[in-house]
This record gives structure tokens, C-alpha cells and sequence, in this order.
DNA sequence: CTGTTAGCGCTTTCAG
DNA sequence: CTGAAAGCGCTAACAG
């Protein structure tokens, strides 16, 4: 490869001296409006590209940059609080550095993004412990999980309240066998499936004997749909479903179309998400909502306190957003 | 703000000079056990972050970023797009910071990204003059749109020869009286409607009079629904109908069942994109695919060449990815 | 094992 | 208006 055209080179060109350049180049004024003409002619010439990093390092005005590690790109959920971060963080004067860790692991893209941000954000999976070795002393923002290591912060949502005031609410309008509908996600990271913590809050409020009430699926549209199919059959006098996540919710509405089953006048089914898409499905999808934009700004106030302290170690943050029932039809 | 804590700070705190404290926090060996933890415990203690400017410049491992511009992230085209591109990117050492021209302006996003990185790519809407001021010499990789400025490269889509296609087997299969629902996009940079080239090749292949049945809407799955009453209404004996995206063409199908129109029955549907969405609706829509695997893989082997060609100027690079019609149950 | 010397490529003084 | 000097914070290459 090529060595890298520099200032120098171009002033050298242009027979003048770097500062001249940096003049030109930055639009700096004090500079004959010939001398810039000609030094402009010379960078194009010889394909002059500023170093990001040199310039960067020696100009004061410190440039902030996110590490955001996007769970998936194939829920909307997820792509939805991508694009509520990047509006947001755009404002607030954040650079966004996005990987995925659909395809990657976490470890190996944090690894990767260590040495261009200054603080992580995203939805993690991994145990704290390789969590932290994998972010050499970044500071982490975890969202909607709590991180119990120096160095992370979080903010969390109280979906157990969500889940409590939902089931609640199901059996006022009559609900006497919910079931629920959790995801085989623990499967990417664990050999075996791990109930989540979704699961535990409904097994916590439906009471004895929901346990059983419970059926496992892919976390994908598909995927709910198939479980909610497996979970009628299986107790075929179930009247209400909690859906680990709007994208499957919306797949078990689906599902009940194809299989005949009304709802919500058999069944009333309830989502955990609060997608905008939640609208566009018959009947529309009553779903536990979390307030996406409360998350994010609660998560970038968090990276603004630790840009603040010059992202030096501080104590533990810890916020918490709380959900709402948003009703429509399903349910 | 605190003066920054720096390499040097770290050494004389520890009692030793800054290379050693390389060693320790690069984990280099060469280092003493001992030495290295009180380094490292000293790192902790002032709260050291070491410059990732400072330390990129000297290091000659090029690490390449990329800014990229989503247009969208409502659209699941362009976070499917966004998907792609991140873990092709990662799997080719490109980083990539995304910025969103949903609410922000291109030209705005452009300058804020264009100190940290050394090409952009995206779907741009704006003038080939307005942009290349914009981007301050950067490269541009532009998706399906082509370029007419040095720096602009693009990767295309034949959407015409895909409409062509559509538009005869629609005829084929019987259709009479095609429609069109085109988007209103270009109100968001302009201040009229201005017709979208893909309503250029509607009315070049769907022939005479074809103008009058086009309905313009807005860009989402309530416009198109709205846009496809319309229609209907307007032109009772439409039969077919092709629609400027998926997204539009979903809330199309969705109207179509609101309306107690027949969907392909009375009127067939198809769209543009190819969305996995596209499945998830009843009748299934028939779409014409843009294949993203291929889009994305082109425009990082134009992204490529750039970066080894030092992000110097290369003549413009131009390709083409072929769209198929994708046959589902709406058309 | 540790310290010293030289830069990386750019911008900011401050003289001319 | 232009140039010379002085770093920004870090690491590579060499000494010791």
C-alpha cells in the first residue's frame, strides 16, 4: 500500500509550508486567496485526505463516540430504539458507532470497537465477568438490564410491574387460564434453555399451575406463531396468552387467525414491547409498552455524566423506566 | 472539565516512564508482574483512558471507517439494509458510525461525520452539488441512485427492468387497468411533489393513460393504504396495482381487506423491495426483490477499492444488481 | 525487564 | 499574509 499522502507532502507541492495548508484546507481566512487556489489544486492532485486522528487529536474540542451494540436488526423493537439513539445522540453531540451482535459475538465486537469509543451501550447478554474483560475499561451502559460490576450502569425497565398490572387487569375482564408464550433466546448464549426473567414474573402472578401454562418458542414472528398453536392445543381452554415480545405476540396473532380462534373473544393475547407495528395487524395488539424514548434519554444521561467525569470510573448509575399497559384490541 | 488524564500522569504516579505503562495496559509482556498491577492499579486510581486519537495516529494498523446514513429506520428495507451492511462490514475490518437522515438533514449529518471517517455510503436524497460540498472531499458510495461528480460512486438497481417484468406478467395473468401508488418522498427535500422514477417506468410500460391512475402517498403502511382507497375509488375497474415499496403495498393489502376488496382475486398487489414483512401478511404480498445481500457486497467492494486506493480519487465506479419478482400469494 | 529517543500528522501559538 | 517552532498522547525501536 501506498504511503499515505500527507500535509507535508502537499505543501511541499504547492511550495508552501504546512500551516499554509491547514489554512487552505480549513477555510481559515488569513490566506491569499491565490495561495489557497493553489494549495486546494495541489490536495486534489495528489488526493490529499487529512488524518481523522491526528486532527482530532491535537484540536480540544473533544468528539464523544458511542460503541452501540444492536441485538438484532430483525426485530423492530430493536431498530426502532437504534434510530430513537441516533436522533438523540446526534443531538446531545454523540458519534454512534454501531456493530450488530446477531451474527458476531458481543465479545469479539466490543473487542473490536474498544479502541474508536469512549463508553458502550446495548442490550447485553453475556455474564457481567466477560463483559467487563471484553470492554478494557470502557465504561458500559446496559439497558434494560442491571450490571453488577464497577464500570457499569444501567438502565432498566420494570416489566415484573408491566407484567403484574397485566395480568391483573386480564383477570377483570375474565381471564381464568392465562398462558404465556417465553423465548428459546438463552439458547444462543446457553447450551441449554434458560427461563427468562419475563417468564418468571408471569409464573410469580398467574399463580400455581401456570408453570405448565407455559411453552417455549423461536423469538421471531414464526416462531410465536408455532407456540401459540402448540399452547391452544395443549390446553385448549386457555382465554388469555402473555407474549414474551410484541414480534411473536403479532406472530400468535396471526396464528389464531389461521386456526379459527377469536380474539380477543376466546383468547386475549397481550405483547411486551409496545411496537409501532402492533397497529398494523387485525386485531390490533394490546401490548405491555416500554416508553423507547424514556430509555434512551435516560441512557444517554447516563453517557453524559460519564463523558462529564472525563469517563474516569464512577459509582454504579442505575435508572429505571417503568412500562404501561398500552390497550388496543387483542386483548 | 478536568485536564485530561494522560499516559504521562499514569507513569509518574506509578513511578515508572510511560513506555512501561504501555506494556502494562497493552498487556505486552516484557513486564514485570508487579510492576504491571501497580501500573494498572495506578491507571485505575486516576481514572487513566487512554486517547484512542493518540494512539490510532501512531499506530499504523489502518482502521477504516465508514460513515453510513440511514435514510430510515421506520422502513424494515433500510434496518434490513443496516443489518447487512453491519455484519458484512465487520467481517471486511470496517467500522461503522451510522448517523440518521430521518429527522436530521443529509448535509448536517454529512459535516458532523465527516472528521471521523474515510468514505460514506447511504441513500442519499440530495443534489449531486449540495452533497459533494457536503462530504469535504470524502468518497461517496451511493445505493441505488447514480452519481455524476468525481467521488461519487454508486451501486444501482434496475428497477425498471423489474417494473417492465411485473408490469407484463400482471398483464399476463389478465390485468387490464393497472395502477400505481407512488410515494411522496420528495416533498421532505423539495417543496412539490416530484414524480419518483419508479412511477417513471410505471407509466413508461403500463403505456397510454396510465398517468391518471397514479395516487400519491405518504411513505408508510397507513399511506398506502389511504393512497389505494383512493385509487380504488377513483377507478373502480383497477385490477392491479404496483406499489412504490413493500411498506406501502402491506397497508395496501391491509386496506384491501378493510374494504372487502378481493386481493388477488379482484385486485392483484405488488410492491417493491422484497421484504421478509411481506410474508407475514394474508394474502402474502408478491413483491419485486432488490436482493440487499448483493447491493450491500458491491458497495463494500467499491468501499474497498477506495481504501486501497488510500481513499485517493478513483475514477467513478458504477455497478448493478438485478431485481427478480418475487411470486407470493397477492399477485 | 525498563527507560530513552523519535516520531505519527496535524494545528496552535507566535514571530516575521 | 506566511513560516517556524512547539506540542497533542501515544507507541515502535532501540538502547541499557
Amino acid at each position: 500500500m501506498a504511503k499515505r499522502v500527507t500535509i507535508n507532502d502537499v505543501a511541499q507541492a504547492a511550495g508552501v509550508s504546512r500551516q499554509t495548508v491547514t489554512r487552505a484546507i480549513n477555510d481559515m481566512g488569513e490566506i491569499n486567496e491565490q495561495t489557497k487556489q493553489r494549495v486546494l489544486e495541489a490536495c486534489q492532485r495528489l488526493g490529499y485526505r487529512p488524518s481523522r486522528f491526528a486532527r482530532n487529536l491535537v484540536v480540544r474540542k473533544k468528539t464523544r463516540a458511542m460503541g452501540y451494540l444492536v441485538a438484532s436488526f430483525r426485530n423492530p423493537y430493536f431498530t426502532e430504539i437504534a434510530g430513537d439513539l441516533l436522533n438523540a445522540a446526534a443531538e446531545r453531540g454523540w458519534h454512534v458507532v454501531m456493530a450488530s451482535t446477531e451474527t458476531e459475538d458481543e465479545a469479539s465486537a466490543l473487542d473490536m470497537l474498544s479502541g474508536q469509543v469512549d463508553v458502550f451501550m446495548g442490550h447485553f447478554m453475556q455474564d457481567d465477568d466477560d463483559l467487563i474483560k471484553a470492554c478494557r475499561g470502557i465504561p458500559l451502559v446496559m439497558l434494560e438490564r442491571a450490571g453488577s460490576l464497577p464500570g457499569m450502569h444501567s438502565v432498566e425497565v420494570d416489566i415484573r410491574e408491566g407484567v403484574r398490572e397485566a395480568i391483573e387487569a386480564l383477570r377483570g375482564k375474565g381471564a381464568r387460564r392465562i398462558g404465556m408464550i417465553d423465548s428459546a433466546y438463552s439458547l444462543r448464549t446457553s447450551p441449554t434453555y434458560v427461563s427468562s426473567p419475563r417468564r418468571g414474573y408471569f409464573e410469580e402472578f398467574a399463580g400455581t399451575g401456570s408453570a405448565e401454562m407455559v411453552v417455549v418458542g423461536e423469538e421471531s414472528m414464526a416462531g410465536g406463531g408455532q407456540a401459540f398453536a402448540k399452547l391452544v392445543g395443549a390446553h385448549p381452554d386457555t382465554d388469555a396468552v402473555l407474549v414474551f415480545n410484541d414480534l411473536m405476540a403479532i406472530g400468535a396473532v396471526q396464528a389464531s387467525h389461521a386456526l379459527g380462534i377469536d380474539v380477543p373473544g376466546k383468547v386475549r393475547i397481550c405483547g411486551i414491547d409496545g411496537l409501532t407495528l402492533g397497529e398494523a395487524v387485525h386485531p390490533t395488539l394490546t401490548t405491555i409498552s416500554i416508553d423507547r424514548h424514556a430509555l434512551v434519554s435516560n441512557a444517554l444521561d447516563l453517557a453524559d455524566a460519564l463523558a462529564t467525569a472525563d469517563f474516569g470510573e464512577l459509582p454504579p448509575m442505575r435508572r429505571t423506566v417503568r412500562p404501561h399497559i398500552l390497550w388496543r384490541e387483542s386483548a
